[in-house]
Formats: C-alpha cells, structure tokens, sequence
DNA sequence: TGTACATCAGTGAACGCGCGTTCACTGATGTAC
DNA sequence: TGTACATCAGTGAACGCGCGTTCACTGATGTAC
C-alpha cells in the first residue's frame, strides 16, 4: 500500500526535526568541552560533521540555536530533579539538597548558561522571562517540600533563600584553587548540607520571621 | 635649591603610576557602561582619551588590565565592608548581611567581573589565586563575626556557607522580571536576613553541625 | 519508458566586521660636553 | 652657549585572526506527462 501524500510529507517534517535535533546534540557538546561563550558556530558545525552554513538551514541565527539548546537541556534537568524530590517525600533537605547539586554539577553546562544569560543583561525580556520560569520551577519544588516540612510564614520566601543559596554554592567554590574536581563537589555538598540543616532546624518555629517584614 | 637625581626619577615614577591610574579609571567607568565582557581596549580608550596602542604603555595586555581594575575596586569595597563590620562589632547578622549586600549591589560592576571571572576558567592560576586571596578576605570577616556570635562548631565552614549564600542571592535575583530596581533590591536584602536569621538562631548550638562530617 | 522540471539538503568560499596587538614613527624633554 | 645624543610618551595605520553570516552552486530525489 502506498503512502498518501499528507503521510509522506509529515515524515518529511519529522526527519527534518530530527536533523535540527542532531545540531542542538552537537551544540549540547560543544557546550560542556569550553566555556559558552566562547563555542562558535564553526565549533558546532565541526561536532555535528556538517558544514557552518548548514546551521542556517535550520536555525536563523545563532541566538534562537544557543536558546533552543539551553532550555531542552534546562527542562531535561529540572524534569530529573521534579522525580527526585517526588520518589524522595519523606527524605531530608539535606539528602535533596545533596540531589539538586549534584543535578546542577552533572549538567554544569545548563548552570553556567543560565549564569551567563543573568549576568550578561543584554537578553531579550521575552527570553529572559522564560529563563525566570525555568527557575521558577525549581522554586516551586522547594515551595512544595517546605510545606512538606511544615515551615512556618512564607514559604515561598523560604523557597527563595534555599534556591538562592544553592545557586551561590556552585558559582563560589567552582574554582576552589588546589583542589580536585571530587574535593571541589565534596565541599559543595558539605556547605549545601550545612545550609539545609540550618533550615530544617529553624524553619518550623515561628521564631525564623518575626519582625522580619521589609 | 636642585632636586637631586633621585627625587627626580621618583617623580618621574610616580607620573607614570599617575597615568596607569588614569587608564584603570577609564576601564572602571566602561564596566559601569555595559556587559563587561563586552568592554574592547578601544573603548577605554576612548573613555581615558587616548589611543589603544598607548595602553600597552601601560599594560602588556587586557587581561592584566582588567584584573588590575577589578582588584584595586574590589579592595575598595572589602575594606569598606571590613570597617562596617568593625564599627558594628556587637550588631545582628542580619544588619551586616544587608551592609555586604548594599556594598556589593553599589559595586556591582566588581561582582559581575568576579563573577565572570569564576565562570569562565580560562584564567591563569595566578590570577585565581588572586582572586581567592578577595574572596577569602571577606570571608574572614564573616569567620571573625561568628567567633563573635560564639557560634559552635567549624566557623570557617559556616562562613563559606553564609558568603556562597549571598553570592547566591545577587545571582539569583538581579533580572527580577517585572520589577523596579529597588524593588529587586529590596527583596534581595529580605531574602538575605531571612538567611541571616536562619544562621542567627541555629549556629550558637551544636544541633547544627552532629554527624554532618563528609 | 524517458525527459524536463521542481525541491531542497548541503557546501566551499567569501564578505564584512571588530577585536587584541604591533610597528614604525613623531616630537617633546633631558643629558653630556 | 650650542650641539649631538638618549629617553620615552604617544600615535595612526596596519596585521592577523576568528567570528556570524551569506551566496552561488552542486547533486540527489521526487514529480508530471
């Protein structure tokens, strides 16, 4: 039996998704081999074994590529981390702090990117929302596990400090002179691990925000 | 009266030191201007008024440049941070968390340069090193605060905790969509007591650090 | 069946640009005798 | 005093490079009749 037109043209669209696929996988990689900043379209071209103009058949630029590849990656991780802390209810702060860091080393190309577009400011704010939401989703995980928690006051605040604090972590000791990229991560997670005791031992009483208000 | 050679040639010294100064005012003003990754040598120039090729006069070359201007800006602001701490030997955590925070967000072309620096890797291992001596200083400051607080346990540990965790905060925070920049502020400076209080109630005890060895 | 035409992935070579940096030079000032 | 020489700040023009992107083209595949 013969393909009927509409089918056959449909499995054209989708092999041509799967060869923009192809060029965000060799973006992806060339990402964690150099700083983000500095991967070009030539790095790209050469990883994914096309040539640089090919690119442009596919994307119109290299902004809506680099963005592209960042947010498949983003919600890849955050997905990762959204299962984590659900298969995890009843585990510590500690041990999911310990998760979210290790997410975030695992797949530090994403983190740098995302610190790079935040610090760069000369983003599009429709871009820069979405990046917001992104994080945004992260927070809401922190959201739903200081409820779990029972904290008191805003725990959306709460929320906020912990994320925060996490993100601080990875930015800080990235590049702990002298030492190991194994003694780097452990003293990651032993300060992430000092930060989400400090939480857990303060956050149910009420004592953490009386009088705190702006 | 004659100078003698040897004033003279000190003088002659000085001058120089005088139009190095210059050059780094010039590259100062430009961080302030845009994305410091975008700041060429033609721009601080421009701003100091002469031309490119008489910088390497001065500098052997842009990254000795930059990392001069960010070291003299950034011991401005430790220093500062340094006597704000002094003058204000017996007051809460919180009060001193906005005090950094403040300092950093005034000087925030210091913080993004650091922060790019951090991220981007590609720096000698001297200048890392550099860099870790600032860092180390302010977290000195918070190491001398806890001794203060008598808190129990490793200070310097709660130290970086508490420096990462307001690193965290000025990332994390700074392209608040939607929001004015006081208000960003604002909220950057609640989120920092709220961590601050979180330190304050819980680190005079030894609940904070049992059994939390790597 | 062959033939003329349409579509489109892919490309090598080039364009134009801005960058960090160098070079050969000018001109001012000081020094030696 | 004048003269020859040394020092050095400063510069316009250029070099060489890598970048994002474009263009004219090839060649494979499918379509119409």
């Amino acid at each position: 039996m013969a393909m009927d037109a509409d089918t056959f043209s449909k499995l054209k669209v989708r092999e041509r998704e799967a060869r923009k696929c192809l060029i965000v996988d060799a973006a992806e990689r060339s990402f964690a081999a150099k700083p983000f900043n500095k991967v070009s379209m030539r790095d790209i071209a050469r990883e994914a074994g096309i040539s640089p103009a090919s690119i442009y058949r596919y994307f119109p630029d290299q902004q809506t590529l680099f963005v592209e590849a960042f947010l498949r990656g983003s919600r890849r991780v955050i997905e990762s981390f959204r299962q984590a802390v659900e298969e995890n209810q009843g585990v510590s702060l500690e041990r999911i702090a310990g998760e979210l860091l290790d997410f975030l080393i695992e797949n530090d190309p994403y983190f740098r990117m995302m610190t790079h577009f935040m610090l760069d400011g000369s983003l599009s704010p429709a871009l820069v929302e979405r990046l917001n939401e992104e994080s945004r989703l992260l927070i809401d995980q922190f959201d739903y596990l200081f409820g779990k928690m029972n904290a008191a006051g805003d725990r959306r605040l709460l929320a906020h400090a912990f994320f925060s604090a996490m993100n601080g972590i990875l930015i800080t000791f990235r590049d702990y002179p002298g030492r190991s990229k194994e003694e780097v991560v452990e003293h990651m997670k032993l300060v992430g691990r000092v930060i989400a005791r400090l939480f857990a031992l303060s956050i149910a009483s009420s004592d953490w925000y009386r009088g705190l208000s702006a």
